[in-house]
Order: C-alpha cells, then structure tokens, then sequence
DNA sequence: TCCTTAGTTCAAAAGTTATTGAACAATTGG
DNA sequence: CCAATTGTTCAATAACTTTTGAACTAAGGA
C-alpha cells in the first residue's frame, strides 16, 4: 500500500453515500464490481473524464474508503474494498450496483469503447 | 398531495444517494423509518436545524423522491416513500437505515429532546 | 541518458449546496 | 377579526465540490 486509507471503522457512511452519490464515481465503482478481483489502472476510466478530473474522483472514492489504490511501477491498481464496505454496511454495496445496474441512464465505462486488446 | 414530487421511475440513484449523503437529511430518513406509518410534521426535527433550513432539507428528501410532504392544514405530513424505493432500488433503504443505525456517530432526531407528550 | 507512460499536484475558475434572517402566506383557535 | 402556529420563499452569503490546464514526479524502456 502507499497513498492514505481509512480502517474499516473509520469508513463513514454518509460520505460513502455522497461519494457514490456522483454519477462518474458510481460509473468507476459498477465498473470495479463487474471486474471483482482484477486490479484495474486509471486508464480504464478515461472515457468517464479528464485524466485530471479522474485523478480526484478516484482520490474521493479512496479517502472515503471505497477503493483501494496500490501504487504498482508507474501505475495505480485500484480495486473495490468490497469486504470492508460488506463488514461495516452489510448489503449496501450489492444494493446499490444492483440498482445501478437497472439505470440505463447512467454513465458506463467501456461504453463509448473501441474494446481495444487489453 | 399538493407539493410536485417524482413518479417512481423519475427516482434517480444517485440523487437518491447523494441526498442521504447528508448528516441531517440521513437523521430525518432514520427517524420517518423508526416511525412508519405516523405521518409526521417538520416540528419534530427542529433540533436537527432551523426552521428555514429544515424546509431547504425536507425540500430536497421530496425532490429526489425520498419522502411525500402533504399539506394538512398548516402542517406537512411527511411520510417515507418506503414501496416506491423497495420498487425501484430493492434493498437499499434497508441497508442505508440499517448502516446508520449502527453508526453511533451520527446526529439523531430526539437525542436531546425532553420528550414531551404530543 | 533521454523519452515515454502513468498519474499527481497546484491554483484558478466555475458551479453547486448549505445556512441565515427577514418577510410572507395560510390555517386555526379565541 | 386578531393573533398564534406552521411552514415557505427570497436574497445574500458562506462553504464546499467539480473541472480545467500547466507543471510536475517517478518508473521503465530504448
């Protein structure tokens, strides 16, 4: 690990609730659900925003405890912190990707996507 | 019903999230849960904000579909949109509630109330 | 070493949300 | 009718959040 996160009992629910409460970032975290396991980089996200733009989104997703950033060579892998957010808000996370995954009005990554090799 | 609230299909996830994102707003959610089924009037949160900033908060809970204000007489009955939620986002008011009543953190209706007969 | 790739930081600007007090409306009880 | 009660609206301000571009750092490959 290398950039700040919160413990498990530090993670607040309202600001998990207003951090997902952002379409861009409930865009990263569906996306983080549907690929459990695999650490993905910031380039995945690039068509959600801004290199810049995503450098905070995925700042506020981390310091609320949402994800987890490992700084790997030049790269972040970021995963979803699925067992902590399950431990302190047990059902919360499946019920809000379940319900993002029932909104066709949501941003989607990989939408706009050439689904170019890797 | 007299106020302009969303149909059920107008709820949008993320104003719904990004409106329980709020410390107050959350204790207002918490409290109509704790009490479903009694409709009940702004005065019973007035030790969670001013009058006028109650209004902005209850307001904004309408808004996104949170909850349904009726005008009876000089009050507002405000009551839970519980089936429309459980409808549209199954699970997640449940979850929210439940996380937040583990949460010793945050701000109640009636922690520093005298509890008087009404 | 130099260049590229990956991402951060910073400061500014833009936009949004929250909070306040004063003034207002509508209903109800005396 | 008058006054009290309940809550809204409005405008101002304060306080955040989001977005941007330019400059930066750090690692890795040629």
């Amino acid at each position: 690990m290398s950039l700040p996160h919160p413990t498990t009992d530090q993670i607040s629910l309202p600001i998990v609730l207003a951090v997902l409460g952002d379409p861009t970032r409930l865009a990263i975290v569906r996306y983080l659900a549907s690929k459990e396991g695999v650490p993905l980089n910031c380039s995945k996200f690039l068509d959600l925003a801004s290199k810049t733009n995503l450098s905070y989104h995925l700042a506020k997703l981390r310091e609320a405890g949402v994800t987890r950033s490992e700084a790997v060579g030049t790269s972040r892998l970021i995963t979803l912190r699925r067992d902590d957010l399950d431990k302190r808000f047990p059902g919360l996370l499946d019920s809000v990707i379940a319900a993002a995954d029932g909104d066709k009005a949501l941003p989607m990554v990989g939408t706009s996507e050439v689904e170019l090799s890797t």
